[in-house]
DNA sequence: CATTACATTCAGCTTAGGTTCAGGGGCGCA
DNA sequence: TGCGCCCCTGAACCTAAGCTGAATGTAATG
């Protein structure tokens, strides 16, 4: 999952961006509403981090941007406290959630996950796909109940998947939403993750589709079409 | 597991901090319900130990704060003798239990901890983790029925990943909740004292989840696959 | 049968994590 | 009050996990 922050204290800004990668995010940090703005518009985020008070263009302006635009991201918005008028123009605006600061990186975690959780239409954290059982919030993976050792980026991309079961979901998708910005997009990481992952947890279980990408589904529930 | 006092009595929070300290917590104190308020809003706590009868901004204020805020922490609060009202405003302010002054640390120590442990979704004072039994109340741990011996913070990480075992654990949370406020944290104190204790305890009983952090698992269901 | 898309294997490299050790501080004990 | 021990810290150094990217192998499609 990829998360976009747009906060102008540089500080706060660091510490977010580390507190969401510890627990395996993607994380592209703004620091001003126009970069925000911009990334927001360009890259596919899978929630996005607002604070209200930027310089120059504020938070409510680049929210409501987004949503003319057509983004439909969730977004948490960062508020001073008490600051009533902004939270009620924050949803106004198009927001999902708000935290006043200061608050709890933990917090902040727990809403994003059931932000990112809630977008993707899931109600809880934890996804099961026949006997494959995949725990968010621990990071953890089981099949027929047995753990399954997972590096992060392994558990980032079967995440992923998971959270989009059976979908046909294509190579270029999968590396927008488990990279940030910075990554060099032609590589054949993502076929080498996908070899590893059904190693691990079941070849049957990744299906592919050629030409479209890859297909999170059940063995056990025999294919079906054509 | 890091606790924090609100007390404006010196002697008190002083006696308070060190017969917290002294059974293996990490304590930080505030003397005035403005700085209590500010850090239970900014730090990570287990448990708080609030009193009531604050200068300025008083207790019941000061928890509704933090309640609204969406703060969870346990929160036990002191009050005078026999102040009725004050107590039904503190439960109704969201409180989780009250001592009556002058109390027993005794049993100040045996009520946090049945909230912390409450709070971590444990029913009882011990934990099992495979052969690995963890005793927070008697601060003890062993491994298939002998006694190990363990520093104070040697049992204070095992102690907190026992509380949340099986969830990968990242080194900040650790270092947050181990240790106080005036903590240095580029350091590798973590990883040292997660080698002695997998020396005590057995290497494989602590899985490490490189770029995410540790986790206490039982190493008798093996996964790995090949 | 040729071509393209995907799978697999592997080695190099980076960097996170492990280990070891010395110095210092606190606590208990005398 | 002083001595000694134990434990904690932080640095330096070492190890290896696991990410990348290229090379090579195989299956699908027309």
């Amino acid at each position: 999952m990829r998360i976009l922050i747009v906060e102008d204290d540089a500080d706060l800004s660091r510490q977010l961006a580390e507190s969401l990668k510890d627990v395996g995010y993607a994380v592209d940090v703004a620091n001003d509403g126009e970069e925000g703005h911009f990334l927001g518009d360009t890259e596919p985020y899978d929630a996005v981090v607002l604070d209200l008070g930027l310089p120059q263009i504020d938070g409510i302006s680049v929210l409501q941007k987004w949503r003319t635009d057509g983004r439909k991201f969730p977004v948490i918005i960062l508020t001073a406290r008490d600051q009533w008028s902004e939270k009620v123009a924050g949803f106004d605006a198009g927001a999902d959630d708000y935290l006043t600061k200061p608050f709890h990186s933990e917090e902040l975690l727990a809403r994003l996950r059931a932000l990112v959780r809630r977008a993707a239409g899931h109600t809880t954290d934890s996804i099961d796909i026949g006997s494959l059982h995949v725990d968010n919030r621990a990071a953890r993976a089981f099949v027929d109940g047995m753990p399954i050792k997972l590096t992060s980026h392994e558990f980032r991309l079967l995440s992923y998947m998971a959270m989009h079961k059976g979908r046909v979901i294509s190579r270029t998708e999968l590396v927008e939403h488990i990279y940030d910005q910075d990554f060099d997009r032609d590589s054949n990481t993502i076929e080498v993750f996908v070899g590893r992952l059904r190693r691990k947890i079941g070849t049957d279980r990744i299906e592919t589709v050629r030409g479209l990408g890859y297909r999170l589904t059940d063995p056990g529930q025999e294919n079906s079409e054509e």
